[in-house]
RNA sequence: CGGGGUGUGGCUCAGCCCGGUUAGAGCGCCUGGUUCGGGACCAGGAGGCCGGAGGUUCGAAUCCUCUCACCCCGACCA
């Protein structure tokens, strides 16, 4: 490809809508521009580089048999109301203002509604289904150019299996098939578990790559064998130890303190693991007419309540409203604590390092009191151990073995054990060998296939632009002639590149006239293919090419006449 | 949805507090010339309903009201 007929609008300063490299770096080197917010148009360059994206997990895919389809976004309303997600998704679904149909963010429905009626026998098992295609979700507010946006493309897999068993080799493959995909891509990935826990759950991974820009929070071992997302992570940490003393409770006066920070102050203790942090949550009534639940958390004072962990526990829960507290605790935050509650039908969830703890320090549900000598075992009737907190860096992993870091990843891709729950609502159901009817058992796998670019960006870019490596570089090579006025250089640099060419190289050759040979460098390292080749005046006279690698800025001079021959040498690896 | 910020040539921004010639700069673009290995130089030039609507005023990019868009933090995110 010729830069002077390729559209590759390069900008020199750092757009002002861009924050995060990735974000930059694409706009700058003409991959994409922005249309609205969490849309962007796919430049040439840009393009080029998802479909190389798309192409690898194409190929990976079909390795595992799996069937390629190309499912409209397009959908009807009717679809999505009889799984309940039409009312799930809420406002997260784009809907169609003059048509009863919605831009379909993910495609279980439409896939199972064509399994339904095919997939009938279980000779007809298994199958994986999977589609390359633009999906639509109104994020209520996208960020980071393509790390979340409203329209995007998405590789969505879908495993038809007639049992669990089968279901489990279906997930394998595609964790199989993801380790390439990324592999190839050239991130460095790792994978968390995000089993969520609730009803039962489902196995659930997450491929993350670890990035400043990431939303997700990670807890990953320093010996890479442990790695899960924050709000389920567990790790092994001592309980507080109980004493037996014995103590009397007592209440006491603490004017004005609010926050467990401030009790430790009032206190004069650094050590806050026995003064036990209260915190109230509501769980909504699901059914009409039943009244809400209230949920008492109590974690030690050093510690965090994971609302994640707790809302998969009661399948769902709010923190109560400040408004809310004195009527249902008898205190207002700050005073609140598991003696002489208000609401004496209050759930009392303790995490298990507190388990059995005594000589506790916590609010007397009485603005500015606590009690101090608190007993689990002998004060406080009923209590619920569950893990509760969230896991902090330092911390041991459960098997001991290793310390937790905390760090911000992007997911790029998560495969999850969806089980029957679609199949069920639209009765996608099959005859097993006894001609029994069964509900079919099914897997999702997603990959967000610009958020692999912009992930790899993220990791792979320096102060002069993006780094390309791997498989996903839009050319392997960057072949610039420094002074095409001269006419045998520009000659010498045209018949290399048709040579290049014609030997299968993916080459991008700078042939501009009329830009200098600074404006040319800074492109090529803002562009960032892997090596650049450059020919100039200077170097033809010695009947030689100049090679620099972009990702280590190392330069070397070869011979004219042998590079050809030597060049798979020099691409490999990079 | 809550909080904060920004809208001025293609891009990045100044001017706004304290209203007053013809609205500026750098980059980019066009023409001519000189350059030609790290975003060159000189000369000339084109390009703006100052996001939109209404208002105050003799006079508004500037003050007021409303509105739209975009960005950031948070909430949300099977």
């Amino acid at each position: 490809m010729k830069f002077s007929e390729y559209f590759i609008p390069t900008l020199k300063e750092v757009p002002s809508d861009a924050v995060i490299p990735s974000h930059i770096l694409m706009i700058r080197s003409g991959m994409i521009r922005q249309l609205t917010a969490g849309v962007y148009s796919y430049l040439p360059l840009g393009l080029r580089v998802f479909k190389k994206i798309e192409n690898i997990v194409r190929e990976e895919m079909n390795a595992i048999g799996g069937n390629e389809f190309y499912l409209p976004a397009l959908s009807p309303n009717e679809l999505w109301a009889e799984t309940g997600r039409l009312e799930d998704y809420g406002d997260d679904i784009f809907r169609i203002k003059n048509r009863e149909l919605v831009l379909a963010p993910t495609h279980e429905e439409v896939f199972t509604s064509i399994a339904k009626p095919n997939l009938i026998s279980y000779k007809n098992l298994p199958q994986v289904w999977y589609q390359i295609q633009t999906k639509f979700r109104n994020e209520p507010r996208p960020r980071g150019g393509m790390l979340r946006a409203r329209q995007f493309t998405m590789k969505d897999a879908y495993s038809f299996d007639a049992d669990w068993e089968g279901l489990d080799t279906s997930y394998k493959d595609q964790g199989k098939a993801y380790r390439n995909i990324f592999t190839r891509s050239g991130l460095k990935f790792f994978v968390v578990s995000a089993f969520s826990g609730a009803m039962g759950g489902s196995e659930s991974e997450e491929f993350m790559v670890e990035a400043e820009a990431g939303e997700d929070s990670v807890a990953i071992s320093e010996d890479g064998s442990f790695a899960s997302n924050i709000e389920v992570a567990k790790s092994y940490i001592d309980k507080v130890q109980r004493k037996n003393s014995n103590l009397p409770i007592e209440e006491f006066p603490t004017p004005n303190v609010k926050t467990i920070d401030e009790l430790a102050e009032f206190l004069g203790i650094t050590d806050k693991s026995r003064l036990a942090k209260s915190r109230l949550f509501v769980v909504p009534s699901k059914t009409e007419g039943k009244k809400d639940e209230y949920v008492l958390a109590l974690v030690c004072g050093d510690d965090e309540v994971s609302e994640t962990k707790l809302f998969n526990l009661f399948n769902g829960i709010r923190p109560a409203h400040p408004e809310e507290l004195m009527e249902i605790a008898g205190a207002d935050a700050g005073s609140i604590g598991p003696v002489n509650f208000k609401n004496k039908d209050v759930i009392i969830v303790v995490d298990y390092r507190l388990q059995d703890a005594d000589e506790l320090i916590s609010g007397a549900c009485k603005n500015d009191f606590h009690f101090k000598n608190i007993d689990f075992k002998r004060d406080v009737p009923r209590v619920r151990y569950e893990d509760i907190r969230t896991v902090k860096e330092g911390e041991l992993t459960p098997d001991k073995k290793s310390k937790i870091r905390i760090t911000k990843a992007i997911e790029v891709g998560h495969i999850f054990k969806l089980g029957s729950r679609y199949a069920e609502a639209l009765g996608a159901k099959y005859l097993d060998e006894n001609g029994k009817e069964n509900v079919l058992v099914m897997g999702s796998y997603g990959i967000g296939i610009e958020r692999i670019a912009a992930a790899y960006i993220e990791q792979n870019h320096d102060k002069d632009g993006i780094i390309w490596g791997g498989e996903i570089s839009p050319f392997k090579i960057h072949l610039i002639c420094v002074n095409p006025k001269i006419e045998n250089v520009k000659n010498s640099a045209d018949d290399f590149y048709k040579e290049l060419i014609n030997k299968g190289f993916e080459v991008l050759y700078d042939d501009r006239e009329d830009m200098s040979p600074g404006v040319k460098f800074k492109d090529a390292d803002l562009i960032g293919i892997p090596l650049q080749m450059v020919i100039s005046e200077k170097n033809l006279k010695n009947s030689e090419i100049e090679l620099k690698f972009r990702r280590t800025g190392e330069r070397t001079r070869v011979g004219l006449s042998d590079i050809i021959n030597s060049l798979p040498n020099y691409l490999e690896n990079l």
